[in-house]
DNA sequence: ACCCAGGCGGGCG
DNA sequence: CGCCCGCATGGG
């Protein structure tokens, strides 16, 4: 673990984007004290530490062995080439968003890969963030390759769909999946019987949604969550239970809304940056609308 | 003991 | 379609 890259985050809140339950929340390690995030990419194990304000953020990071440009992976990680404040301009429509946008400013949606997005989505179904990451962390472990980091710290790979396949339901039940096991392997055999994920790249939005609602398992919300934040897909707009209710109450005065309707909304209201918008609106909605009528003691992370 | 959790698929009217 | 139900599991 030598050779620190220091890359110019500039608008970056480090805290609210890896513990707003982003897949680097469910497989990776972010110490809050030391401002220090863990985590795998590929066979590379890299460390990344934070310095300075949520206005003028700097990142040192390090890696072991030399396989990924790390200055590149930290920059695409966090979106950094993103002009946040025009994002920020886009999204900012009213009121209602603008103070979710104060509170949690800052905060970056991350990017992915395609695979782990997909496995920790299906795992987050009917699931709360503690158990999420339990079970992420037990299928990696349990599946993933040994790999080295210093002092001789064995961290794992993340096991690729063609690992998973091979697995009896049983074995990832084991992992404490419940009924997401079946819903894990098949998505792993969809992923290399059907398509190589990382082929949907260059597709459109509908496109790639419709392709992942193909596996048992996704559905509207798992599909938008890997558009979001495994291809970068900022038109996609996920609507789980937060969502529906704080968008409700927010801009329905608290009215009941099919999900159909509460997509057609958001995409008139925040176009292609409303999956941005989203993650705000989810952070806001989960910390901070929620005390209205809620005894606000369960908030289980 | 009970309730809940970043949903989904299947079955019903 | 739109709605309703069961679903595995562990933490509060």
């Amino acid at each position: 673990m030598r050779g620190i890259e220091r890359v110019y985050a500039g608008i970056l809140n480090q805290e609210y984007t890896l513990e707003s339950a982003q897949p680097l929340t469910f497989h990776s390690d972010y110490y809050r004290d030391e401002s220090t995030l863990v985590y795998v990419t590929g066979r590379s194990i890299v460390e990344a530490r934070f310095f300075g304000d949520t206005e003028d953020k700097r990142i040192e990071a390090r890696c072991n062995g030399r396989r990924i440009d790390l200055k590149d992976e930290i920059r695409r990680r966090f979106r950094l080439g993103d002009d946040i404040d025009e994002l920020y301009r886009r999204i900012n429509t009213d009121k209602m968003i603008s103070g979710a946008i104060d509170r949690y400013r800052g905060m970056r949606v991350t990017l992915n890969e395609p695979w782990e997005t997909t496995l920790c989505f299906i795992v987050s179904q009917f699931n709360n963030v503690k158990r999420i990451r339990g079970i992420v962390r037990k299928i990696i472990d349990n599946f993933g390759e040994e790999i080295y980091g210093p002092d001789g710290k064995v961290f794992h790979t993340f096991p690729q769909a063609d690992v998973i396949r091979e697995l009896k339901v049983d074995d990832i039940m084991r992992c404490g999946a419940g009924f997401r096991a079946r819903y894990i392997r098949s998505a792993a055999e969809y992923c290399t019987d059907n398509i190589d994920l990382n082929r949907l790249n260059g597709r459109s939005y509908e496109d790639i949604k419709s392709e992942l609602m193909q596996i048992e398992g996704v559905g509207d919300k798992v599909a938008d969550c890997i558009a979001l934040m495994g291809f970068g897909r900022f038109e996609a707009f996920p609507i789980d239970v937060w969502i529906k209710r704080t968008v409700e109450r927010m801009y329905f005065n608290g009215k009941a809304r099919r999900v159909r309707e509460i997509h057609d909304f958001a995409r008139e209201r925040w176009g292609d940056t409303a999956g941005f918008a989203q993650q705000y609106i989810f952070w806001y909605g989960r910390n901070v609308m929620d005390r209205y009528n809620r005894s606000a003691s369960q908030s289980s992370m």
